[in-house]
RNA sequence: GCCGAAGUGGCGGAAUUGGCAGACGCGCCGGACUCAAAAUCCGGUUCCCUUCGGGGAGUGUGGGUUCAAGUCCCACCUUCGGCACCA
């Protein structure tokens, strides 16, 4: 037999499978019967502002792993693939190389393409989509329609993050300790009117839900944490001299005696009103401009607290006192209701500001955990108390149980070129008027400059701006904010299922069936961002009567990142070896098995060449060995039960439950690896053929090429297409074991014996090994532990 | 500080329900083939002691439960990830 040769193989397949049309899944007719069984199985579409990396290998060739164990188990398999080419990178990229950013991703995407091709991914090609074609995003400003009519989306005036230097907003989520997560430079607060999303309306459903998702439990405890769910209660403190009462949020009504100042944050809007009637009048409003100009990043360090007093007091409800009104930045407009009553003795943050400002501290809870000084309410434990302060709050008037949250509405404004337009049209008579459907899409116009310049590019378009208002008719100007790209990839699961409609995002019927999206998997990086929002858009398009699912994604595979020479590959570090150079130096069989094989593919993973090396190794040795079988006419006899045929039912036993059960993906190449050691060392084996076959057919999923070469030599055809291998229960069974005998619990003998030997016989056995006796000493046999078909341990005294 | 994950040979890791620790691979050592090398094949490889029969220790640390613990319980250490002036 000639040598393994991964090239010829790889291409010969390539090409059969792309003339097949293999892993297309066409659509049913609507009312025909379908395979009752389905499996989406997805993941995180790639960016195209660069190549692949070795990381999207990993993600890719996971999906692809799953996506043949669930077509040959017997799911129709949706796997379907795309581009999230709207974005930053791309027009960044753009800008550095004086290009269009639509040439710069369109010719990634080529690549990308042909990069995939050459892995040998199992992708229904006829699927694919880019989130940047009119064809795509027409239906993204079309959903944006519906979220508008609905109310699911607003513009406010708020304060954003503003990247100087990429000049635009960022969302919450894309600023990591001050600074812009993309390009690094420190992050300002700036005042802006934006769009956003109402997510927070969906705050107890994002958290509710959770409990019908298979996730992992970090990915879940991490959307906990972000959304921040905080049980308490608002209070009522009365400013006689205004006559108004201002609300404030506290997890710690128990505290409330303890109030000994009271604080509003800056952006307050009471702060201006009390400016005005305050003999400090002015040192507060410079205080109030100052805190504002500080950068995000000092104030939330934490560092040195800074505030300005008022010249007001407010009155706790509980006990009457009047306590004095500060102004501090260690407050923040945006959570709770942007102003606090401040317990210096039970509080880390109101005690440093209460010794830095020389404030009255008062204890108000015991050692012991309950009340002290806190009248009719002293000696109840604080827990109990602080439910007997609520209700007592609330029997007067003066507060309510209430519940906050850390999660903001996501602002999606965006002010650059390379992003989906919204389909907006504001008319100084009518207001914010959304574009009719029939006009969409709104085309994103070429702009003479795109480079940022602190107003979008889009308002450069004069001839585009202007339009007639749908309303009135009279001009109005179009909205030259474009969409943040995490808005393009909450919905493109849908659009997979009917890609091609023309008169709809997807036909809803078609969507329901394929969806939810059963294995899922992309970085853990997305755990809190894409996978909040996309889980948002989901429980909107259910409610909107769009869609019958309210999750997107049944389980998800939180895959681990891929590290190269200690640097963690991303499109920002170079050097790193390329998907398209392993697959020219091993072949894309060793590159996908070698990525898969480093070790748990939910964790990070160093990857280094020698493990590519091994499994060329372990390609020329299997490819050696069937060929051999395939041309030994002796060795096709039927399987009998003998040793290699039970090490092949052994190892399809395993196989098939570390890919369908336990999501494990490294040990099935061992075990694979276990058998064709096995059937090196009896290449004579009645089983043989059946080993060689079994081989081949289990290492499919994740070499398909060589896997199907030496089907062929076996005998058959169209391996991707067969039914997965069936365990033999009758054949796990053993019918000798190795019996272990242990003295007081260590280890003395084993041998091997007949498997329905009785306990008693076991144990005689047990007793009469020579090497037994020599530990038992003669000693008197106090207990003995046997454990069927493992072990005997005899206790002496 | 709060939440989560993880600590096993020289290295990546396996051990699924408490029952033989170290599967599989990498690396290394030895051997075969070769004029030689590469490739390939065969054997060995946790550590310490050994009279070569074997003996002892061992899964981050210290305790505990159990006939039996990598696995369960308690306390701690370290690393990684997330959140954090969030009231």
């Amino acid at each position: 037999m000639d040598r393994y040769d991964a090239h010829t193989v790889e291409t010969k397949w390539q090409r059969i499978w792309d003339e097949s049309r293999a892993f297309e899944v066409p659509n049913p007719e609507p009312g025909a019967p379908r395979n009752e069984r389905k499996s989406y199985v997805l993941e995180m579409l790639p960016y195209p502002s660069g190549t692949l990396h070795i990381g999207h290998v990993l993600v890719y060739t996971l999906g692809d792993v799953l996506a043949h164990f669930y077509r040959r188990t017997g799911s129709d398999v949706l796997r379907p693939m795309g581009y999230d080419s709207f974005g930053l990178p791309a027009e960044n990229a753009a800008l550095k190389e004086g290009e269009h950013p639509r040439d710069i991703v369109e010719r990634n995407i080529v690549s990308i393409r042909r990069t995939m091709k050459r892995l040998g991914w199992a992708i229904d090609w006829s699927r694919e989509l880019s989130t940047h074609d009119p064809e795509y995003y027409r239906w993204t400003q079309w959903l944006f329609l519906k979220f508008f009519e609905a109310g699911h989306t607003y513009r406010k005036a708020a304060l954003v993050n503003w990247c100087p230097n990429d000049q635009t907003v960022l969302a919450n989520e894309q600023v990591r300790d001050g600074h812009c997560e993309r390009c690094g430079a420190e992050v300002e607060a700036r005042k802006l009117e934006q769009w956003f999303f109402r997510i927070t309306a969906y705050a107890d459903s994002l958290l509710d839900e959770m409990k019908d998702l298979d996730w992992p439990e970090r990915v879940l405890a991490m959307q906990r944490n972000w959304i921040g769910r905080s049980e308490g209660a608002e209070v009522l403190f009365r400013v006689d001299e205004l006559d108004i009462d201002i609300p404030v949020f506290t997890t710690r009504p128990d505290t409330l005696f303890g109030a000994t100042f009271f604080v509003l944050a800056p952006e307050h809007p009471l702060v201006d009103r009390l400016a005005e009637q305050s003999p400090n009048a002015d040192e507060i409003r410079t205080y109030v401009r100052k805190a504002g100009a500080r950068p995000v990043e000092e104030r939330a360090a934490g560092t040195d607290k800074t505030g300005v007093f008022t010249g007001f007091f407010a009155t706790n409800p509980v006990n009457d006192a009047r306590i004095p009104i500060w102004v501090a930045d260690y407050v923040l407009m945006d959570y709770g209701t942007g102003a606090i009553m401040a317990v210096p003795a039970h509080d880390e943050r109101d005690g440093e500001f209460a010794e830095r400002f020389d404030l009255p501290v008062k204890v108000v809870i015991d050692d012991d955990g309950k009340l002290v000084d806190s009248a009719q309410f002293a000696g109840l434990p604080h827990d109990e108390a602080a439910k007997a302060i609520v209700e007592w709050l609330g029997s007067h008037g003066r507060g309510r149980p209430a519940v906050s949250y850390r999660l903001r509405d996501w602002g999606y404004s965006r002010q650059r070129y390379w992003g989906c337009p919204i389909p907006i049209v504001y008319c100084d008579d009518c207001g914010i008027v959304p574009v009719p459907e029939e006009e969409l899409p709104v085309i994103l116009p070429e702009v003479e400059d795109y480079k940022p310049k602190g107003i979008p590019p889009l308002a450069q378009a004069e001839d585009w701006v202007r339009v007639p208002c749908p309303q009135c008719g009279k001009e109005g100007r179009r909205e030259v904010e474009t969409m943040d790209t995490f808005v393009d990839s909450s919905w493109y699961f849908l659009r997979y299922c009917d890609p091609k409609n023309e008169d709809a995002p997807y036909d809803r019927e078609l969507a329901d069936s394929w969806m939810p999206v059963d294995h899922y998997t992309g970085g853990l990086d997305h755990s809190t961002v894409h996978l909040i929002y996309a889980r948002y858009f989901q429980k909107v398009l259910n409610e909107l009567g769009l869609s019958s699912h309210r999750e997107p994604f049944k389980r998800f595979f939180g895959n681990g990142f891929v590290t190269q020479g200690g640097a963690k590959i991303s499109k920002r570090v170079g050097g790193a070896a390329t998907p398209d150079e392993l697959v020219e130096s091993y072949g894309a069989d060793a590159t996908r098995l070698s990525i898969l094989f480093i070790g748990p593919a939910d964790q990070d993973m160093e990857w280094t060449p020698s493990g590519v090396e091994g499994m060329q190794r372990f390609l020329r040795r299997l490819w050696r060995l069937v060929g051999e079988v395939a041309d030994n006419s002796s060795a096709g006899g039927a399987p009998d039960d003998g040793a290699l045929a039970r090490r092949a039912h052994r190892t399809i036993a395993r196989a098939t439950d570390d890919l369908g059960r336990r999501q494990q993906f490294h040990t099935p190449i061992a075990a694979v690896m276990e058998l064709v050691n096995d059937l090196s060392k009896a290449p004579d084996d009645p089983a043989a053929r059946f080993a060689a076959e079994t081989t081949v057919s289990l290492i499919q999923p994740y070499a398909p090429h060589v896997a199907e070469e030496l089907w062929e030599r076996l005998g058959h055809e169209r391996l991707w297409e067969q039914p997965w291998p069936q365990a033999d229960p009758a054949f796990l069974e053993e019918d000798t074991f190795e019996l272990v005998v242990q003295v007081n619990g260590k280890v003395r003998d084993r041998f091997r014996v007949p498997a329905d030997l009785p306990e008693d016989e076991l144990v005689a056995r047990a007793k009469e090994s020579p090497k037994v006796q020599a530990h038992l000493n003669g000693g008197e046999i106090r207990q003995t532990i046997v454990v069927p078909r493992k072990l005997v341990n005899l206790v002496v005294g």
